[in-house]
DNA sequence: TACTGGTCCAGTAACG
DNA sequence: CGTTACTGTACCAGTA
């Protein structure tokens, strides 16, 4: 510990001279709060942009946290708080975890229900040198991480849908019509639809989103319902966006959308381009579901009849764990969207028992299929 | 099995 | 002014 010893003196230099009455003080600095550091108005510029999510920023090896962030950030994650530099007289609290390693603390903030902003360094030490010879290195938020925009194969359960769903009204009382775009970006799977407010809840029970986005302003009655962009959200920039994205000079061949949902459908691409910074996911084309294809059953009687999960959360032991026989994640996430949406048609009710039949009839054939699908890679 | 030391980048402070 | 030597997350490799 022989570097301990002389640490005191390196540390506190000022208290020794004080002790034996040498030296003068500076007396501004004392008075004043000192200035923030470079690197300080750097983090606070980036984390005035990530507002509500805790900002991961990059330190050579370390994403690392400050203040508040490192406070919630350290008791979730259960790692230790410590502190490093003052900011306004105070010791500012930090956390951090290695880049490599940064995956599985990620997946736990989102699981807690954070949403986790992550600044990059955009240039390299000796490109910053360069520019000058004690230049920060430069730093950019370069995406935000949610439970709806997670793109890491790892932290998805590739059986399960992870959805992210926006909502839009039209008309503002309550009796208006509400537009959903919901969106599978691991899979590309993009579906809309238009239904009365009242039909909402029962709705929002058989997607089971894991993100929520509404236009900012819009009282809903979701607490879980993250605000984003208004502008985002009007039916002419959704078409617009909707057009880019496709390729297409004309929304006709996808269907005709009503105005709530081409709405939704805005809000839902307008915060994909936010959270990837610019990078669009893969989505398949948006596909139209007509409200009243299937039964509608709220939340309550789904937990009760523990349709894909048992009243205590887990799959197994549900309706779904007891007879899904599937080999792929797509196949298990079909067989999971059909349970949970009973059919209503009863040509499209005979058309999938049929389906049954020849495949309960025909072992070989089944037994082809199987092996088939089991060497499929996991596609949407 | 417990413990160091090294890893990145920035800040601070001492010294030339 | 520049140089050197120290600190700080979690984690890995190496050592007692």
């Amino acid at each position: 510990m022989g570097k301990r010893e002389k640490g005191f003196f390196r540390a506190f230099p000022h208290r020794v001279h004080k002790a034996i009455g040498l030296g003068v003080m500076p007396a501004p600095k004392d008075l004043a709060p000192s200035q923030p550091t470079p690197m300080m108005a750097q983090y606070l510029s980036l984390k005035a942009e990530a507002q509500d999510c805790l900002l991961f920023y990059r330190m050579g090896d370390f994403f690392e946290l400050f203040f508040d962030d490192a406070k919630a950030a350290a008791a979730t994650l259960d790692i230790a708080l410590t502190s490093r530099g003052e900011h306004g007289g105070a010791p500012i609290p930090m956390c951090g975890v290695p880049v490599h390693s940064a995956e599985s603390y990620l997946a736990r903030l989102i699981k807690a229900g954070h949403r986790v902003a992550i600044a990059e360094q955009t240039e390299t030490p000796a490109q910053a040198k360069a520019r000058g010879s004690k230049a920060l290195v430069g730093r950019a938020i370069v995406r935000y991480v949610t439970a709806g925009t997670l793109t890491e194969e790892t932290l998805l359960d590739s059986r399960r849908d992870n959805m992210l769903v926006a909502l839009c009204r039209t008309g503002g009382d309550a009796s208006g019509e509400v537009g959903i775009a919901a969106a599978d970006i691991s899979t590309g799977r993009f579906e809309t639809l238009t239904l009365v407010a009242a039909d909402l809840p029962a709705e929002l029970a058989r997607l089971r989103p894991s993100e929520i986005v509404v236009p900012e302003g819009l009282e809903i009655g979701l607490a879980e319902a993250h605000p984003f962009d208004r502008a985002a959200f009007s039916s002419s920039r959704a078409e617009a966006a909707l057009k880019k994205l496709f390729g297409v000079a004309t929304l006709d061949g996808f269907g005709q959308f009503s105005r709530a949902e081409l709405s939704a459908m805005g809000g839902l691409i307008g915060y994909l381009d936010h959270a990837g910074k610019g990078t669009l996911p893969f989505l398949a084309p948006p596909v139209r579901k007509a409200s009243g294809a299937h039964v509608a059953i709220d939340a309550a009687t789904r937990e009760s009849l523990e349709i894909t999960a048992t009243m205590s959360g887990a799959r197994a032991g549900s309706l779904l764990g007891a007879i899904d026989r599937t080999v792929t994640g797509a196949g298990a996430r079909l067989l999971a969207q059909d349970i949970s949406a009973p059919l209503m048609d009863q040509a499209a009710i005979e058309a999938r028992l049929g389906l049954v039949q020849l495949f309960h009839d025909d072992p070989i054939l089944r037994d082809q299929l199987r092996a088939a699908l089991r060497a499929l890679p996991d596609i949407g």
